[in-house]
DNA sequence: GCCGTTTTCGGCCCGACTGTTTTCAGTCG
């Protein structure tokens, strides 16, 4: 078997996302089974549960240590958690696969292909895969099956055809600009009094699936039939009174939604999500006697809220949750304890402690850096260019940052307000190892190191790499800790405790790259680096003045992980961050 | 398969749109 999942040195070669999908692969195959729908949820629900878990669970099932108790893993699924971890299947797992034909799970992803669907193509027409299906269409025998009409058939036309595009999720930069024209085109609308994004978009996920718009409007059927003239929709999938379906050119899947106002927050939050949240609220509202749905808060016929999401949570006893909390990860614990953490925001950053300039790979002088900076109010910014291993981003060497340290020097003199951090993000190389002598380490306040390549290392190596790379006492922040790149590159293999520990230890931190295609930390890893203590440095990566902008991603993501204000490094002044950087060396 | 100020069995969120359904199943948000 190839990439044998047994593990060397200790460390685990099955990552707790590696268990998610194996959980979320069960659900999908006794689905196609048609099996107990609760049954199905239940692995659904373990698969989120395991990638919010904190620690490496395979980490602890090889040490020999009990599972934390985690939500919605019982008896039985912590058994296979147990298995998975040292196999990296179970034997329901494999069962499955020898009793579901192959091709099926990608017919069920398909839109508007479920279980009963893909089972009536294998019984009526022998069709167990996306070629056979796609063949089917060509000769037509697709249409004498029950259910299956002419709408369904162009919407599977397009499906196969542009398979890829479709099923693609998107960068929050990208969802962003398409949903801002859109917005005003609806607002625009006679008769929509309101209109706001929901769904992902509206929690700050790091990746948006579609957009989701709920409108305000009294008479819905009339307003939808405007909606749906947006120029640039393409197909409309459903269309109904209150809610529809349409792809954009783009490809780009939006769902509307359109309440009367006494609705609108309650619609707001059920549209926003997420769908655990969302059914937790409904399981309280049901424990009080109540009923939640789109339309409001239910006491029988008596509406107790719906026109404000305030009200909704408000009648539930709990006070208005952010969109980025709303998980079901502890939210609704913390909300009803009054103990919702006051998270962090954009004006709390005072400055960023990651960018570049022409001198590496960056489009600007650090002179015009620097002054874009300050144009930001911010008390300080850390030049960070590459060092010489990552030559493709023509790195420093140590003659070129020297002359870089002389330049920042001058510069200083003539900034206001702004004072400019010798920095640099230097490769952390194979052995862990950092690609510029300590004679020049030495004289920077920040080294931020970050590993640019052999990311195919074992967890193990790669923990021994970074853990070593700190132990270098020149060392403070380590980059885009998990190497992440969204839709492109999956996070490498680490044990992100065990570094998060070491950093601890060792007075070093941890950066929230907010680059929209990394946000490297994740949410999870944010809440792990918190409860360890260790600061996060939200950072903007900056390659050109108007990266900075790109910190609200950063900060995002913060919140989504729990942070405050108190957790992220470059919230604290000049004075405290120098104190800080100061290392015990 | 999970879970319990309704506890160890019997529940598990709730509603819109489509199709050929004349009273509802399938799929999705
Ligand atoms: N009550 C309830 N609400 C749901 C269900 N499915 C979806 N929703 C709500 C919550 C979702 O956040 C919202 C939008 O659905 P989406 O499928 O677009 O999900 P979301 O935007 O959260 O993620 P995405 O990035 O689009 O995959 O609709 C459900 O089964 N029950
Ligand atoms: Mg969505
Ligand atoms: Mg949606
Ligand atoms: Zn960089």
């Amino acid at each position: 078997m190839p990439g044998s999942p047994r593990a060397s040195a200790g460390l685990p070669a099955v990552d707790n996302e590696r268990i998610a999908r194996v959980f979320e692969e069960i659900a999908d195959l006794l689905e196609l089974e048609v099996a107990n729908p609760f049954r199905i949820r239940a692995y659904r629900n373990a698969a989120r549960s395991v990638r919010g878990a904190e620690s490496s669970l395979a980490a602890l099932v090889l040490a020999g240590e009990p599972l934390p108790k985690l939500p919605g893993i019982g008896e039985d699924l912590a058994e296979k958690i147990q298995v998975i971890s040292r196999t990296g299947t179970c034997p329901l797992l494999e069962r499955l696969h020898g009793e579901v034909p192959a091709g099926q799970t990608e017919l069920l992803h398909l839109p508007s292909i479920g279980p009963k669907r893909v089972r009536l193509l294998h019984q009526e027409l022998g069709i167990d895969s996306l070629q056979d299906l796609q063949a089917a269409l060509g000769n037509g025998r697709l249409a004498r099956l029950h259910g299956f009409g002419p709408r369904l058939l162009t919407q599977l036309a397009t499906a196969l055809k542009a398979r890829s595009a479709s099923e693609r999720r998107h960068l929050q930069p990208d969802a962003r600009a398409q949903a801002e024209p859109l917005l005003r085109f609806v607002r625009g609308l006679e008769g929509v009094t309101d209109a706001q994004v929901a769904g992902s978009l509206r929690r700050r996920r790091d990746t948006i699936g579609d957009l989701d718009i709920v409108l305000c409007a009294e008479d819905a059927s009339r307003v939808m039939a405007t909606v749906l003239d947006y120029p640039p929709i393409s197909e409309v999938m459903a269309s109904g009174e209150t809610r529809s379906s349409v792809r954009l050119d783009s490809g780009l899947q939006v769902d509307f939604r359109i309440v009367g106002r006494q609705s609108f927050g309650a619609a707001l939050q059920y549209f926003t999500g997420s769908k655990a949240h969302g059914i937790a609220l409904r399981r309280r509202a049901r424990e009080r006697g109540c009923k939640l749905n789109e339309y409001g808060l239910f006491r029988g016929d008596e509406r107790l809220a719906g026109e404000t999401e305030e009200g909704v949570y408000r009648a539930l006893g709990l006070p208005w949750i952010v969109p980025e909390l709303r998980e079901d990860s502890g939210e609704i614990d913390a909300a009803e304890r009054g103990a919702l953490p006051h998270l962090v925001e954009l004006r709390d950053l005072r400055g960023d402690l990651h960018c570049h300039t022409r001198d590496s790979d960056g489009s600007n002088s650090l002179r015009d850096m620097a002054l874009a900076a300050q144009r930001l109010g911010w008390e300080y910014l850390a030049i960070t260019d590459h060092s010489q291993h990552l030559n493709i981003a023509h790195g420093m060497d140590a003659e070129r940052l020297a002359r870089q340290l002389d330049e920042i020097d001058r510069v200083n003199e003539e900034l206001d307000g702004l004072t400019l951090l010798k920095g640099c993000e230097v490769d952390i190389l194979a052995d862990g190892s950092l690609d510029l002598p300590d004679s020049l380490l030495e004289r920077l306040d920040i080294v931020v190191g970050a590993v640019h390549g052999y990311f195919r290392l074992s967890a193990a190596q790669h923990t021994r790499r970074i853990l070593r790379a700190m132990d270098s006492p020149w060392f403070t922040v380590l980059a885009h800790p998990t190497g992440r790149l969204l839709l492109e590159r999956d996070a490498f293999a680490v044990d992100m405790r065990a570094v998060i520990r070491h950093a601890r230890q060792r007075g070093c931190f941890l950066e929230l790259n907010a680059q929209p295609q990394r946000l490297d930390l994740d949410e999870h890893y944010c809440r792990l680096a918190k409860e360890e203590g260790v600061l996060v440095s939200i950072a903007s990566d900056a390659h050109r003045v108007f990266d900075f902008a790109l910190l609200d991603y950063g900060v995002g993501q913060a919140r989504r992980g729990w942070l405050e204000r108190g957790d992220v490094l470059n919230t604290r002044s000049l004075a405290q961050l120098r104190s800080l950087l100061q290392r015990s060396r």
